[in-house]
DNA sequence: GCCCTACATCAAC
DNA sequence: GTTGATGTAGGGC
């Protein structure tokens, strides 16, 4: 990588830990936060809503901890919203009404540190 | 350099 | 359904 986007360490650990989430799954904000070692979920927020990786980041992966689909392309509960539904179920993730359905289908980071 | 505000959230009542 | 909290980023001075 000889340019390097002008982010700090922080949301370049929280691209990291998006990428590593494999197509058919998805994780929650909170679980993404302690997967970098934040205890804020909103920080999550604020760096995939900027996501300058994206769609090289798949921040579509990336739900609520209420199983809703939560926000996607700097909006939240909008067309964008609506759009990363569909992505979500074009992966084979069970979702209906903006709702997870599949629990299981949450990807674990300590499953994969093990 | 310091202060305040916003956030794609979460949890409690 | 509403409110408080938690950590990061950005803008103003």
């Amino acid at each position: 990588m000889t340019t390097q986007e002008p982010i700090t360490a922080f949301q370049r650990r929280v691209y990291e830990r998006v990428k590593e989430i494999p197509p058919g799954r998805v994780t929650t904000y909170a679980a993404l936060a302690r997967a970098v070692g934040c205890a804020s979920p909103q920080a999550i927020g604020q760096a995939l809503r900027r996501n300058p990786f994206a769609p090289r980041v798949p921040c579509h992966r990336v739900i609520r901890s209420d199983r809703s689909i939560g926000g996607f392309n700097g909006q939240e509960g909008g067309a964008e919203t609506s759009r990363k539904e569909a992505l979500l179920l074009a992966e084979g993730v069970d979702i209906r009404g903006g709702r997870l359905h599949d629990a299981h289908t949450f990807f674990d980071y300590q499953q994969e540190a093990g």
